[in-house]
DNA sequence: GCAAAAGTGTTTGAGGTACACCCATGC
DNA sequence: GCATGGGTGTACCTCAAACACTTTTGC
């Protein structure tokens, strides 16, 4: 047992990781084993330990729970409503990262019943507040991608315009005009031509890019 | 006191309040009347109660230790890391907000001994790591000038286009081209003439405007 | 009349948008 | 030779930046 003079909040970190399945963003969730909320859907995530910092405690349970090694972390906003757990007071500082497309093998462990994929235009019932933390981690990617080296680290090391393109399409939900894309991602001076091609199938092959 | 199976850290929150003093650019600062840091400024701020959202108890410390009454409140950074307080483990949520030019009257109390305005650019040795988060509030300011409505918020409910001006050139620290300005902020369409003038000194009057 | 701040337009360059056709390949 | 996706250029518009003189007042 732990006793202050004070009562303390507990403090959880939450992860909200994109990637791009079938054309379309989606949304790493997994299935709570426990109560509250068993069953339920809800952003991996856990209480942080007390000598650790918030970032590496995001981390950390992404991994336990879903077998996920995150890359850059951004801080997304810290959720505090007093009613929004109902065991205790529990505030949680939201992550946000992104996993490239092809990295997205995921285990369900620790306190996760199961670990699944959504797609963010059909998202299940959520526990918690979780659906208002997706909804302002869509709102911050969509404001990031005009820095053109978000919509890249969706993919892999190589990609081709056409897919840089993709990823762009599918994390906006519209499309894009070709030609000002390439205009646009190439004045940028932030991707280089690696200098090879990939054929792949009855059309004009396609040069491959890299991230500078 | 109060007892759990594991350990829980502190939350507390703090709130960088803005304001433009003698041209310049100034935040409220509280000295600390308490240990750790006792004799050292920092921002105010303190630990959120166990039933009130994080929102409230940043507006309540404020309120208490400077008698600072904030207006809207944006949410800046949750700052986690494990040694940024010898007593415990302490997770602040900061807050930025701006206070009009004119309202700037303060009191200490609480647990401060001594609340003062101090210019960005000349700020004295800060307690913890508050030098980090008035960094960060202060790039998080120059983000938003652009919106053209936050440099309102440093002045009166009318105010001359100039003195706009003077409120952009002391956030940024920089001059502005006045004909630039004007038109930028007419075009916007986010303040309108309150149809009156001021009359200061010898030379011409201003025409008064306000936020719409 | 003079000091002091208010007010006013035009030119230029950069970057975004809209838009249609040819190219290289596999079958 | 045809289907498929890769690759290309131009005209227009909007917006930011640079830049200097006239107007209105108090004294």
């Amino acid at each position: 047992m732990y006793s202050y003079q004070y009562p303390h909040p507990a403090v959880t970190t939450d992860v909200v990781v994109f990637t791009i399945r079938d054309g379309e963003l989606a949304v790493l969730l997994i299935e709570r084993g426990c109560e509250p909320e068993c069953g339920r859907w809800a952003i991996p995530g856990g209480f942080i330990e007390i000598d650790e910092d918030l970032e590496t405690a995001a981390r950390r349970e992404l991994r336990e729970e879903t077998s996920v090694e995150a890359g850059e972390l951004e801080q997304l906003y810290a959720f505090g409503r007093p009613d929004r757990d109902p065991r205790e007071r529990v505030i949680t500082v939201a992550y946000v990262t992104i996993l490239r497309a092809g990295q997205t093998s995921i285990r369900a462990a620790s306190d996760a019943a199961d670990a699944a994929w959504f797609p963010m235009r059909k998202l299940p019932q959520l526990a918690f507040d979780h659906r208002k933390i997706l909804a302002m981690a869509q709102d911050h990617l969509h404001a990031r991608l005009d820095d053109c080296t978000t919509a890249i680290r969706f993919l892999p090391d190589e990609f081709t315009l056409s897919e840089l393109k993709a990823a762009h399409e599918a994390i906006l939900g519209a499309p894009v005009d070709k030609r000002n894309f390439r205009k646009r991602m190439l004045a940028r001076d932030l991707i280089e031509a690696t200098g090879t091609i990939r054929r792949g199938g009855a059309h004009r092959p396609a040069r491959l890019y890299r991230a500078k």
